[in-house]
RNA sequence: CGGGACGUAGCGCAGUUUGGUAGCGCGUUCGGUUCGGGUCCGAAAGGUCGUGGGUUCAAGUCCCGCCGUCCCGACCA
């Protein structure tokens, strides 16, 4: 057993949920609101999710997309034009009822999410086939009314971003879902350090009003998948109720080809559970909002060790997120303990000792490692240990995840390894909702996803023995 | 939304069985001390016992309703 470091953190192997809102609450990245279902994203917590931003919004505007921003409010009217998307999300949905003390002639809708009041803006913008494609993202809130809650994983109003885009051909909608896909999972395992499993939805799973949904999949360290985005081929399912036409070169008058895609700030609670230990947070010095927090050892020479912090604060902050602990209400020990909790990627001892050999001492988080550096070489040595922290977080996580992925060819397999075993199972598949809805009511684990990186186990399904052309991934799930 | 557990100082808890002056540890404030893995000593502040009703001479404690959190299901980014 490690050695329990923070006594507040009850540890992962005990209760995994107790953890997780230990974690969240303890590290200052949210807390509790008096609003049921809905938390305060702290400072620390929000400074994760503007680092999400910074890195997903630029790879959106390197692929052509800008940004708008449409109402919170949707007329009901507006909501209910498309038959499956309103049914999928009609328990969820929060309303508005009076503006001050009149009722309203028609309810507002608070968005679950914007495709219905979007649409009825590209029905005016698009006339032609110059106006395509249309490629807009935004960054908001929306809320849904959701029957259990938990900290960053499902809460009742959320932050995401939503893209919503319109195009000429199927063919170019489908290569958008598709990029986008691409992008989250480019950005959830170079930037998040999280390994996830690209590919698509089932029927039963996919968006309420889609052709088709894709998604990445990623293995929390309970074994469990959190779906960590989701990227939809709308089809003409939105632009034929919403009259979204275009004259087309060849003077006939056509619908566009739809797509949306979203990540939400799930992906902090995909991060703290990927990544988190008994002492508390991990962060990726990507995404970390200090990535060096320098703790200095005061002594006998408080006044030159002092003045030394403050000079390595000036030369690294040029090229690191970093900050100085010079609290002297605390000690060194509980600084230590305080910034492993919080995840911060490297800590920068500096003390008497150190001062006279012109060095300084650094530990890593992810492995406790403690390394003497010296002064002139920090910000190389830094640089790459930075890379190095990252690449073996990733390392770390992909390893976890494969290491817990199993594999079944019947359904007795199946069903022993989704009850009894934690992680992933993959397994042959005939493309059958009902053997799907079969495991998941006698395992609670559902179908994850079609992965675009196939294997053949068998050519049987492992729930029915039919022919079956598919490897899928089954899981329980967040 | 069903089943279970919980709600007492900022946090973690005791006190509830058997109704009778609201307690402990940590944290906080002040003074000193210490500083390479949660220093040590002293003093102090801090409570509508989740909330509303009921029983009682008397309720943190008993009864009923409601709210919230956590867990397990059903539904979902």
């Amino acid at each position: 057993m490690e050695e329990k470091y923070v006594k507040e953190i009850t540890p992962k192997s005990e209760d995994f949920s107790q953890w997780y809102v230990d974690v969240i609450v303890k590290s200052e990245l949210a807390d509790y609101s008096p609003v049921r279902g809905c938390i305060v994203i702290r400072p620390y917590g929000y400074a994760i999710w503007e680092n999400i931003q910074k890195l997903l919004d630029r790879r959106f505007k390197e692929t052509g997309h800008k940004n708008a921003y449409f109402p919170i409010f949707i007329p009901e009217s507006l909501l209910q034009k498309e038959a499956e998307h309103v049914e999928g999300f009609a328990p969820e949905v929060a309303w508005v009822t009076h503006g001050g003390q009149d009722e309203l002639a028609e309810r507002l809708a608070v968005r679950p999410t914007s495709e219905t009041i979007i649409c009825s803006m590209y029905s005016k913008w698009i006339q032609s086939w110059r106006d395509l494609p249309v490629l807009i993202n935004q960054w908001a809130n929306v809320v849904r009314w959701e029957k259990s809650t938990k900290p960053f994983l499902r809460t009742t109003e959320f932050l995401w971003q939503e893209g919503h885009t319109a195009h000429r051909t199927e063919e170019e909608a489908e290569e958008e879902t598709l990029r986008m896909l691409q992008i989250y999972r480019d950005f959830a395992e170079n930037d998040l350090a999280i390994p996830v499993i690209s590919g698509r939805k089932s029927e039963n799973e996919k968006f309420a009003g889609a052709l088709r949904t894709y998604t990445i999949e990623a293995m929390m360290s309970d074994g469990k998948a959190l779906q960590a985005g989701t990227s939809h081929n709308l089809g003409q399912h939105f632009s034929k109720v919403f009259n979204i036409q275009f004259l087309d070169q060849d003077g006939k008058l056509k619908y566009v080809w739809q797509t949306s895609w979203g990540v939400s700030t799930r992906l902090i609670g995909a991060l703290i559970m990927t990544h988190g230990d008994d002492r508390g947070l991990k962060l990726p010095p990507r995404i970390a909002p200090i990535q060096v927090i320098i703790v200095p050892i005061f002594g006998k020479k408080k006044e030159e060790v002092l003045a030394k912090s403050r000079e390595l604060y000036q030369l690294l902050k040029e090229k690191f997120r970093v900050e100085l602990d010079d609290r002297d209400e605390y000690t060194p020990g509980w600084k230590f303990n305080e910034w492993e909790m919080r995840g911060v990627p490297v800590r920068l001892e500096i003390g008497p000792r150190d001062l006279e050999q012109n060095q300084v001492m650094l530990v890593r988080r992810d492995t406790g490692e403690k390394i003497l550096v010296k002064e002139a070489d920090l910000l190389n040595f830094l640089n790459d240990l930075m890379e190095d922290i990252q690449a073996n977080m990733f390392r770390q996580a992909k390893k976890f995840m494969d290491d817990n992925t199993h594999t079944a060819t019947n359904f007795e397999e199946l069903k022993e390894l989704l009850i009894n075993k934690r992680g992933f199972v993959k397994a042959m598949w005939c493309g059958e909702g009902e053997c799907e809805k079969k495991v998941k009511e006698e395992t609670t684990a559902t179908l994850r996803c079609i992965p675009f990186e196939q294997e053949v186990i068998s050519d049987k399904c492992a729930v029915c023995g039919k022919k079956a052309d598919k490897m899928v991934y089954f899981a329980k799930s967040y």
